[in-house]
DNA sequence: AGCCAGTCTCGGA
DNA sequence: TCCGAGACTGGCT
């Protein structure tokens, strides 16, 4: 069965990600300390399996991942990035994830802009519901959505990690409480 | 600043 | 199939 998954780890400055692909390209990347390895998610059906044997196109894609998330963590653009492999969401989803990875480095947009761009202009909720439920943060730059008026928003990684990619960036927030 | 209704998607019962 | 819960917004108090 193809249906499988390759899962690699991926040393950061910022902790061990985790990262796994499909014979399609990557589909899922991880924050540190998701427990993930610990205990793999059997997402979409598919099979994590070990690193061992591992397909000459996903050790390249692998070197490209990696590239392209120390670059952005450290705030700067991503030169390369792997294909992506964004079959396990609905149509919606993809069509707002795809609204994402055309925000550049640096910049930001509104739940609200993410609605109107996909021509739902009213469904600005559901976006939020849908950048939750993206499978590769910081690639596809979930981060960079704010709610309305610069206010932070949420995060599905956890708050600091959308305040830190957002200030190495240089994207100033406006203060919301115990900022 | 806080509360509330309107709006749209998604997943579980 | 129905229903409740969201990473929202804009308006009102």
């Amino acid at each position: 069965m193809k249906n499988q998954f390759v899962e690699l780890s991926l040393a950061t400055r910022d902790g061990q990600f985790s990262a796994r692909y499909s014979e399609k390209g990557l589909a899922e990347l991880d924050f540190p300390n998701a427990k993930a390895f610990v205990a793999p998610k059997r997402s979409r059906g598919g099979r994590a399996v070990k690193t061992y044997g591992i397909p000459a196109p996903i050790r390249a894609w692998h070197r490209t991942t990696k590239a392209a998330l120390n670059r952005i963590l450290a705030g700067r653009a991503a030169r390369n990035v792997p294909p992506f492999d964004l079959s396990g969401g609905t149509e919606f989803q993809q069509a707002v994830w795809r609204e994402l990875r055309k925000i550049s480095s640096g910049k930001t947009r509104s739940y609200g802009d993410i609605a109107q761009a996909i021509g739902k202009p009213k469904a600005v909720r559901a976006v939020g519901g849908a950048c939750g439920a993206n499978p590769i943060p910081v690639l596809i730059p979930c981060h960079r959505v704010l709610a309305a008026h610069r206010k932070i928003g949420g995060f599905g990684g956890g708050l600091d990690w959308k305040r830190r990619l957002l200030a190495r960036e240089g994207i100033p927030l406006r203060n919301q409480g115990g900022l």
